[in-house]
DNA sequence: GATTCCCTTAAGCCTTCCTTAAGGTTGCGG
DNA sequence: CCGCAACCTTAAGGAAGGCTTAAGGGAATC
């Protein structure tokens, strides 16, 4: 079993150095880069298993190095961010961040995720589920819990959350309200499918701009549901 | 358990290298090529499991290879595509795309599809119900549940589209009223032939010029009905 | 303790379905 | 050529089904 490799983006030499030295104690093969051009240079010539980012890199080009090699290799990537607010000013998620770790960090945390991260991408059948998505102006991080809206986050419940997840992985897909049913509620669940209908209800009220009008959630009578992707015009 | 294989025809250079990475990292093995003659002569040594393959190849040769090799080997085409007009004018349907992505897209997303319609071929009774036809000017898709005709959607009920879809994946087969009933409404269903003949009715109104006079949906006075392909003209 | 969430219920709407029944058409036997 | 029977076409109406939506109360969460 080769050991995981992670690339580690830190602009202060301290810390990187820390890093770096607790991560290979840790049992993994560590990269270091203090920029981003360094960085982007390493990726190209030996992709990493995961890379471990500080979004506040002297200038903005790391995230938009960053955005540009994901559009090359999707490998995971955690970002180490002073506090929440800046990730989500960044837009890490729309980045396809994995997931972040706010400063100060403990140390057995960020292992925990790393760990929990390379799992995820290890395992096809764990990455589906869990894996951030993006369809057309819609993005889900079923990790975090968070779902935006053209940027905007949203504010489901978690019921919604599941429920507009299950239709969004499969776009364009009619989804029948059984399996909708054993997604959300799970295979155990004696379900009336008004459930169902209750819960399209409320999503419609979040995320379409005429819920009486869907242009996301189609209604398929007799079939099901099924999500329309739509992108920014 | 082998692993599926999988051939990639992506004529840029790096969304090939990714996609190959990131898919073997999925436990797919992967055959790249970018450009249709030598996907040619990989089919031809080695036939995959399933193609991925960019519609927007440098000359139409590439579909006019996959349509000669539909002919000699039957494996699933997903496309990818950057806008879905796209797909529709290169007709990839009737070269017997299973499906197609739209750009950008999402890696888990293209995993998820491609699992699909690998479990689809693997099972064959799933397969008929589930594949995308396509018979002269009429299209169907049961997954996404659109038919369109020339290009435009229908607007077809839940019985219309099971009964139009129980014709047309048979074309120019006369289906006896009887094999209907059974396919579209259960063998359960103790079905005066009556049914049938209505719904005929309203799929001709929907489907035929000039209903009086249906020249796709077919009467074979006693034996039942059939269905032929019309094309544009 | 307040708030959010979630399921149930039930009323109402609209589409879809099936039935019925009144013709047409076709083919066959006389 | 005629009449009949079987088969198909077609229109119309009522019933059912499927979905939407609002409201209420209990559960869960903070």
């Amino acid at each position: 079993m080769m050991a995981d490799h992670i690339l580690l983006v830190e602009d202060e030499k301290l810390l990187r150095r820390s890093l770096a030295f607790n991560l290979e104690q840790a049992g993994y093969q560590v990269t270091s880069s203090s920029n981003a051009e360094d960085a982007l240079e390493i990726v190209r010539r030996d992709p990493p298993d995961l890379v471990l980012m500080d979004i506040g890199l002297p200038g903005m080009d790391g995230l938009e190095a960053l955005r540009k090699l994901k559009t090359q290799h999707t490998f995971p990537v955690i970002f180490l961010t002073a506090r929440r607010r800046e990730f989500d000013e960044a837009l890490g998620l729309e980045l396809g961040a994995d997931d972040y770790i706010t400063k100060p960090f403990d140390l057995p945390i960020l292992i925990a995720r790393i760990r929990a991260v390379l799992r995820r991408i290890k395992n096809p059948a764990e990455a589906a589920i869990h894996t951030p998505i993006s369809v057309g102006d819609l993005e889900i991080n079923p990790i975090r819990f968070v779902a935006t809206l053209r940027g905007e986050e949203l504010n489901l419940s978690p019921r919604e959350f599941d429920l507009l997840h299950a239709l969004a992985i499969e776009p364009e897909r009619v989804v029948s309200v059984d399996s909708l049913i054993n997604q959300v509620w799970g295979a155990e669940y004696e379900g009336q499918p008004q459930v169902v209908y209750v819960h399209i209800r409320w999503l419609r009220e979040k995320i379409e701009d005429d819920p009486k009008y869907p242009e996301r959630i189609i209604t398929v009578r007799g079939k099901g549901y099924k999500f329309i992707p739509h992108f920014d015009s």
